[in-house]
DNA sequence: ACATCATTTCACAATATGGTTAAGTGAACG
DNA sequence: CGTTCACTTAACCATATTGTGAAATGATGT
């Protein structure tokens, strides 16, 4: 990926399902890079570096507590997606793509009579 | 990338520019692949090879016209992208969010007097 | 048949990704 | 002060990605 841009980042960030798995679980509250761990089947560093991916693409925060690294879950780059994705809603649930729906099932049809 | 499931393999796709750029291209209207590679800097292998990216996702589906070969924009993955992203929406637009940038606040208040 | 246009496949190179184990850092604690 | 706990960084490996130019494929038109 020579990606540079920001939304670039985020899918990124977002294409591997370990990542995904972690930002479910800070919906739930905030973990230390142990917690995350505990429950997947990779070593610390290989989570500690998928949070350094995440935090890259400002998914996530970090802060010390003593001894522990507390990940916190950042909204704002997801919210970027469902800006992203939303510019697409019409092509899923307007008429047009009823309209096309309607058209593709008997275009399928016609080749399988 | 070792992901097999379909949702990392969109991310994937989306990931970058340009395909990004390719499928608000086809939002437009269907095009073939020289269409798509006009405006591009890059070249007609690499399209070519996006597309197939694309429509591994099942972003978009092909289909011969003649000579030519017409990409058409599959909403379906794009749904399933929004599907996932929403199930954070609590964390940007809910009171719960606001409580916890409120008290995300606090603490921030407490920590840096 | 032959030339041409649209597109894909091939062979290659550069860089990125994601995992490992081993070593390094920094805070907490006896 | 030295050990331990939590975590990161380093070194390494295998595989994937993205671009290129050149060759192959496939449909059209003469």
């Amino acid at each position: 990926m020579a990606a540079t841009d920001r939304l670039s980042t985020v899918f990124a960030a977002l294409a591997d399902p370990t990542r995904r798995a972690i930002l479910s679980e800070l919906t739930v509250s905030d973990a230390t890079v142990t917690e995350l761990t505990a429950p997947l089947p990779i070593s610390m560093p290989a989570v500690s570096r998928h949070l350094k991916v995440l935090e890259g693409a400002e998914l996530i925060s970090r802060s010390r507590d003593g001894k522990w690294q507390r990940s916190h879950l950042e909204p704002a780059p997801l919210r970027d997606v469902a800006d992203w994705v939303n510019r697409f809603q019409s092509f899923w649930d307007s008429s047009f793509d009823r309209l096309d729906a309607h058209l593709a099932a008997l275009r399928h049809d016609q080749e399988n009579p």
